[in-house]
DNA sequence: TTGTAGGCGTTATCAT
DNA sequence: ATGATAACGCCTACAA
């Protein structure tokens, strides 16, 4: 900018309007114009940011940005933020309480202007964290009522529950349910969806727990074929759901013949296997694109309220079930 | 900064150093650290950044960071960059020159400290921006030989020749490939090596061409299957594979016995899939690991001469061939 | 060890 | 319309 000035003989403010398309007399635009083509201007970011007290950088915070259905976010997450001329910063937490915290912390040295963040574990630090945070902070998953944060959630007790009507309806009695770990959010709201469901019709539960993965999935499925095959099998995600699948194929068992199978999340997946896997949809593509849209809001007016919005499951139907 | 010195009765600079570590008087740290925890200090990100000119933020860009190649290598460099304390910025391209030249040329403005890209067209714009960045680049993926740019490959072509070779010494003899756009940098070596490779058995080549995508993987197999069954195919990647894997399922055509098939990518899709489909590992994460070692390596030592690291295929036999 | 002062690159304010 | 000047928040010679 300097040298801009310099060369083009006038002082380094107008040299700074002109290239910022803030006035100035035509001879002068002129004259800037040229000296910052010959020299090869370009603006810092820095010292813009420093001065405009904004990085235009979004943060997003998941435990594995591996995991479809994050990928499905972050894809989302990804478009509006660039579509409005930022820029996205991805952070994987491997879960941990503390490294999340730690990231929620750093949101005051501003190296961002805001995060979305979907904790699979919600703890007493996360939410102390969150509203301490000077910069906004939006969240994708459940969250106390009490607490003033944005936050995007879907209902997934009630997409349970759509699963298991829709199987009831297609005269599915032994329902069996193979979820993800208790302690977390979605895993907790799962379990107490199925029993729920289950229940409502007088049907008896029938839970196998493990990780949220592939490999839990298949393992899972095979110990329910070990005792008492069930005629149903709802699981937590659709990588359990294939995993699941796998172990049924393997086994000789016809889906959706013998035993159906329902997924959750509706991914890419779900579509691409073979059968192709009933799935509940908890939009997670739409929950990303409303979670950036409810940042921009709130980087724009910091005074707006705290919002909450949801995102109703949707089953879908396919070969499977 | 300012009301932590006034607070503890110092000046900036010593209050500056304090929190820095750099020395100080015991009774000066004590009243410099307390006035800092009573405030409630934090530094500010941007303002560090223009003072050491550097904003500890690494950029990603590919065409689709959706794309489980892409994920793959996602997950490896943020590992990577995360570990040296710095963090990632992902660009989704969508494949458009105009998009990655202007990212290329946007690194002028030091958002970030360097950027790893994978285009998947290369023109001569993509090498003119990148040689002229003042910022660090690597490239995933082929780049003319006399290009100084730091560069990380794999050699698709050798990649392909395992998947033949393989499938060959287990007898099949018309081997059909379904590859990507033949004007994408993967696409035309996939093309040659296909071609080579069965030249040098004496087999006659049969190629279809669609999209890196499931769908066009679908549709292709089903063409070949059409006319003059093949009694193996190889894609282009693993997606394709997938696609090609349920047409042939839904044809009744039994895998491997009737139709082998050899994927490329070896993602989880590969092993997630039933019956499990051999795929060519071109080392996504190896690839992206090593891309973001060289980034870090060339910000410390800018002087560096340009590297290009070679990561070779190697072929994953499952149980689809 | 401490404080003063200058600078990192921009933009905005305020006279002129 | 223009230029001088003061921020933005931090760090670091340099001199005391």
């Amino acid at each position: 900018m300097h040298t801009v000035a310099a060369l083009a003989g006038v002082s380094i403010a107008s040299a700074s309007r002109v290239l910022n398309g803030h006035g100035g007399s035509p001879e002068t635009v002129a004259k800037v114009r040229e000296a910052a083509e010959t020299v090869g201007y370009v603006p810092n970011a820095i010292a813009r940011s420093l001065q405009s007290q904004r990085t235009d950088l979004i943060a997003f915070a998941v435990e594995d940005i591996g995991n479809p259905v994050y990928v499905e976010m972050m894809r989302a997450i990804e478009s509006v933020v660039a579509e409005s001329g930022r820029q996205l910063v991805v952070h994987a937490t491997g879960g941990q309480v503390g490294q999340e915290t730690a990231l929620l912390k750093r949101l005051a040295h501003r190296y961002v202007d805001g995060m979305i963040i979907s904790p699979i574990r919600l703890t007493d630090a996360h939410v102390a964290a969150m509203v301490a945070s000077p910069a906004p902070v939006v969240v994708i998953g459940q969250l106390p009522d009490e607490v003033q944060v944005d936050n995007v959630r879907t209902d997934s007790r009630t997409g349970i529950a759509l699963a298991v009507d829709h199987l009831v309806s297609g005269g599915r009695k032994r329902i069996a349910f193979i979820n993800g770990p208790l302690d977390t959010v979605p895993g907790a709201a799962r379990d107490s969806g199925y029993r729920e469901a289950m229940r409502r019709h007088g049907l008896e539960h029938r839970i196998e727990v493990g990780e949220f993965q592939y490999e839990a999935g298949r393992v899972a499925a095979e110990r329910l074929l070990g005792s008492g095959q069930p005629d149903a099998i709802i699981c937590a995600n659709d990588l359990i759901a294939v995993g699941a699948l796998h172990a049924l194929l393997v086994a000789g068992v016809r889906v959706p013949q013998d035993v159906a199978l329902v997924g959750m999340d509706d991914t890419e997946l779900a579509r691409m296997s073979y059968p192709q896997i009933s799935s509940v949809s908890l939009g997670s593509a739409a929950r990303g694109r409303l979670a950036a849209q409810l940042l921009l809001e709130r980087i724009k007016d910091p005074a707006l309220k705290a919002r909450r919005e949801l995102v109703p499951p949707q089953l879908v139907v396919r070969e499977s079930s």
